[in-house]
RNA sequence: UGUCCGAUAGUAUAAGGGUAGUACAACGGUUUUUGGUACCGUUUGUCUUGGUUCGAAUCCAGGUCGGACAACCA
């Protein structure tokens, strides 16, 4: 019997051209256009792309998809390489749309010809007037029955610059009847003076989407071709134009993209946070893009885990952001050193224990850890920081932490009774004074007491201070898109939480980026990037799965 | 109201004519020096109507619902 986990559609489909001899080598291709920073969805194609070409051999191109000098820019394609890599992920060959255009060129005026292409002096209006309604057929262009020799020669004075922008453009000439409004005489040169991030001013004339995208998997002999569904009625113009040109047929397949919830996917609305200072930029933490997860505190390993999770089908889906959450919590919970902080302060004075006094007690750093995780020096003291939310004056009921008379652990401590508390002119509980039991010592507790609570803490002298942030989901609404209105009025108001001064272990002056670690009781950590060793910043991964919550 | 794609628990995803399974979520329990982890358990599902068949989530037909497509974007 097999154990074998089952197949989605794209590898039944690979595995059929595979075993029939249809193709000897997978070729695939990761095709983003650098116009943005890539995100989560992203992350989808790419681990399907190379992960089909990991497990069944062949490679995966990294290409640029840049027919379109007006929207991407350098930046974006150093950031889309330094994630793809980040990841895990090894191109076979970095390539570019535009490393072909000299080739796409050579291919329109084959078009051209063949009486399949020609150049429109319409205006955008009167083409989009002519195009019909998917009901209503088209009407030919005036200009549709040029000669041959009037199309060569005036796309060669197209590419040479002798028009201006939208003065004309070339078309395919196809089916103007087609239910597939596609097919209908398809636009495939414009022209854009234009500087191009690579070929600079060397092109006034570029590449249509569907003019470039299936030639340059052709050109790659790029096998299976794969994209969202959006692209399925492309297909019919990608087929034909690798017919008509006689080139390499590669094919194309579409699967679902994914939508996760309380956010946004699309680059356009993820530019429209960036640039109106919504968010701190693309790698803000609270962006789905993989800097910002990764700014977060997310692994890559962890994200590769989710792509496998959800799956790979051509039904639409909403993913649930907490599978996202568990996986990091799932690879955290493993690898994740556990320190202790505090996050919102309450002195705790213990009474017995002489002041100025020191002890220092030894904690283990990971219990999921084979090794424990090794073992670190935590400085002890009469005076201590708690959470405030760890002490009751009035418990509830299940109440497991500090109230008047009640007895708790202090983690890798001492059990602790609370004797007496102070509060404030207006009310507000100011200092909470206890009694340490000394034989209660962990790892050599000789009281015999059991207590049911754990608390965490810092001793006051040692503690070093942090900044601490907070990250909750960016809107309030599991689905920004689908909503009324302007998804920005979803913004969720409480996304982040900054707490100025924190209180942390000493040991946490060492912390390393790169690196997460668990606040005991508080979640999963990492150093921010602005982190500096005179003002750590922490940004909160994760929260820890909370299974308690007192009743009102 | 055209063409195409899709529909299985709350969310995803399997079952390829023969026991509807898995994960996350939710809920309950055991363990625990993190109300974490681990472990055990529970709840919830084949869009609809017909047909073919000994037998249908699966094949066929009609319907319903959802999505994509009419940029000189990709």
């Amino acid at each position: 019997m097999s154990e074998e986990k089952s197949l989605n559609f794209i590898e039944e489909l690979i595995e059929n051209d595979l075993r029939t001899g249809k193709y000897e080598t997978l070729v695939t291709r990761f095709p983003p256009e650098p116009n943005g920073y890539l995100h989560i969805g992203h992350a989808k194609a790419i681990c399907l792309n190379f992960g089909l070409t990991q497990k069944y051999g062949g490679y995966t191109n990294l290409r640029f998809d840049d027919t379109n000098p007006v929207t991407e820019k350098t930046e974006y394609v150093n950031s889309q390489q330094e994630d793809i890599k980040w990841l895990g992920f090894n191109w076979k060959n970095e390539l570019y749309a535009s490393d072909y255009f000299d080739q796409l060129y050579a291919f329109a005026l084959k078009l051209i010809t063949k009486g399949l292409a020609y150049v429109d002096h319409s205006t955008a209006e009167e083409i989009a007037e002519q195009k019909g309604t998917p009901t209503a057929p088209g009407k030919p262009s005036a200009y549709r029955n040029r000669s041959i020799a009037e199309n060569l020669d005036l796309f060669a004075r197209m590419k040479n610059g002798e028009f201006g922008d939208g003065v004309c453009i070339l078309r395919a000439k196809i089916d103007l009847s087609s239910p597939n409004m596609l097919m209908r005489d398809p636009i495939i040169y414009r022209i854009k003076h234009a500087n191009h991030h690579r070929t600079g001013n060397a092109w006034c004339i570029y590449p249509m989407y569907d003019f470039a995208h299936g030639q340059s998997d052709s050109i790659e002999q790029i096998t299976h071709s794969i994209c969202t569904l959006e692209y399925v009625s492309h297909r019919e113009l990608y087929d034909w134009f690798i017919d008509e040109l006689e080139i390499f047929p590669s094919k194309q397949y579409e699967f679902a993209r994914l939508n996760l919830t309380y956010t946004v996917m699309s680059k356009r609305k993820l530019m429209q946070l960036v640039n109106e200072n919504l968010v701190s930029g693309w790698d803000d933490p609270r962006m789905p893009t993989i800097s910002g997860l990764r700014r977060r505190g997310y692994s890559p390993e962890s994200i590769k885990e989710f792509c496998e999770r959800i799956g790979i089908a051509k039904r639409e889906n909403l993913i649930e952001l907490s599978l996202l959450e568990f996986c990091i919590r799932e690879d955290l919970n493993k690898s994740a050193n556990r320190v202790m902080a505090v996050l919102d302060p309450i002195k705790l004075v213990i009474t017995n224990f002489q002041t100025g006094k020191e002890e220092i007690l030894i904690g283990e750093n990971n219990p999921e850890a084979e090794d424990k995780g090794g073992t670190r020096e935590i400085p002890f003291s009469n005076e201590l920081w708690i959470e405030r939310e760890d002490f009751m004056e009035e418990p509830a009921k299940k109440w497991f932490r500090l109230a008047p008379g009640a007895l708790v652990r202090l983690k890798h401590a001492y059990i602790v009774k609370c004797e007496d508390f102070k509060k404030d002119a207006n009310g507000n509980v100011t200092e909470i004074h206890c009694a340490y039991i000394p034989e209660s010592k962990s790892g050599e507790d000789t009281s015999g007491i059991n207590v049911k609570g754990t608390i965490h803490w810092v001793s006051a002298r040692h503690a070093k201070t942090a900044e601490v942030r907070l990250y909750d989901r960016l809107f309030t609404v599991e689905s920004p898109d689908s909503e009324d209105g302007d998804f920005k009025e979803y913004l969720n108001p409480d996304s982040m939480q900054v707490i100025k001064q924190a209180y942390i272990e000493p040991c946490l002056t060492q912390a390393k980026q790169g690196l997460g670690y668990q606040f005991i009781r508080k979640g999963y950590f990492c150093v921010d990037k602005d982190s500096t060793p005179e003002q750590l910043i922490f940004n909160r991964t994760v929260g820890l799965k909370e299974a308690w919550k007192p009743k009102a």
